[in-house]
DNA sequence: CCGGTTCTGGACCAAGCTGTCCAGAACCGG
DNA sequence: CCGGTTCTGGACAGCTTGGTCCAGAACCGG
């Protein structure tokens, strides 16, 4: 047998994911990787062979988040609409009670990174996907109950959903005031 | 008298727009700039006092770049549902005819420096704002003409056709299908 | 064609970067 | 309680970074 880790490697990649959230990649330097989780260097790159591949970890937990959240959301009862605007405005509010702003991991990836690294490209596509499906669900279940009435695409209007959540997150990054935002659920959920 | 300068101090301003454009604030190094713009370092330095600085630069002519092109749609004639799905159909054209699929300039600022910058932060934001304002007149103007008759505040409205536009550039970013994106400007449209 | 001023190229600097290495500590099956 | 293995802390290495500096070039009014 060997000496045990002192650590548990899923509480660090949370950890990890937090630092990374909120300086983006680049601007984080392995020093603050190591003051942020506890770890000193070589137990860093020990368990996790790069800082690359950490991002990568902590992103990829992020999407186990996201699809729990969206799993539960779609677990939920009551009118579809309210449900979706509900989801929307929780977003709002946590972005404006985060004192940081940081948005969404994912999103900040795919802008940061971009198609640069395909892997990374991937795990965000990936987690945009798991809320354009909840949507879309949730849109055919109103559908259903004739709760919705609008004619279009099930899966494009999942898709503006999706893209007003986005604009949610990236607008309140720089702007601090809820009207901005609210008016986007408003006008969104009007709109379905 | 001087030596005078032996380069444009504007266009070299878009230059590094195209650099920072395509790398990001934190990942672009002052060589990449100067590859970027063809000066040495110290003819950077000497006009520009920092990267900090060229930077701001660079998105404050962004900033004109997108008043005007924002004026000039407000200029244009027709249904102002095709003006609005017409412009954000160029934005996927735009986009996705971009091998590097960059995006929005301002979007990536406000996303990787956020509110860590107030004055980046100011740039995007009025940039965001110009958009809006553009959107919000060519509501009014359907509506004036009888051609938009759904009941919701036209600057909520506006904002959602941002938000729409933000969620084209994010998922543009990692995603290369089309119908992802034609898909939000549909949903949207339909909408209004 | 000279003089004062500004520009240019590139050497240079200190600091910070990611990643490596190693000596010793910690573990546990036997 | 020993031995083989793995973990930990921190020193270290080699580069890159943003920014400075300076010697010489380029300019133009007089």
């Amino acid at each position: 047998m060997a000496r045990p880790k002192e650590f548990d490697p899923e509480s660090v990649v949370d950890a990890a994911m937090d630092v990374f959230w909120v300086g983006g990649y680049a601007a984080t330097s392995t020093s603050d990787l190591c003051a942020g989780t506890g770890l000193a260097r070589s137990s860093l790159y020990n368990t996790y062979r790069s800082k690359r591949e950490l991002y990568e970890q902590a992103l990829r937990r992020y999407g186990e988040r996201t699809r729990t959240e969206q799993a539960e959301l779609l677990a939920q009862e009551g009118p579809v609409r309210e449900v979706i605007r509900g989801f929307l405005l929780r977003a709002v509010d946590t972005q404006l009670a985060d004192p940081q702003r940081r948005g969404c991991l994912a999103l900040n990836a795919a802008v940061e990174v971009g198609d640069a690294d395909p892997a990374v490209a991937g795990l965000t596509l990936a987690d945009f996907d798991t809320i354009v499906a909840t949507m879309k669900a949730l849109i055919e279940r109103g559908r259903a109950t004739g709760e919705l009435t609008s004619g279009g695409d099930p899966e494009a209007q999942a898709r503006l959903v999706h893209a007003a959540l986005t604009g949610i997150h990236v607008v309140g990054r720089v702007a601090g005031d809820r009207a901005r935002l609210t008016d986007i659920v408003d006008a969104l959920v009007d709109g379905l």
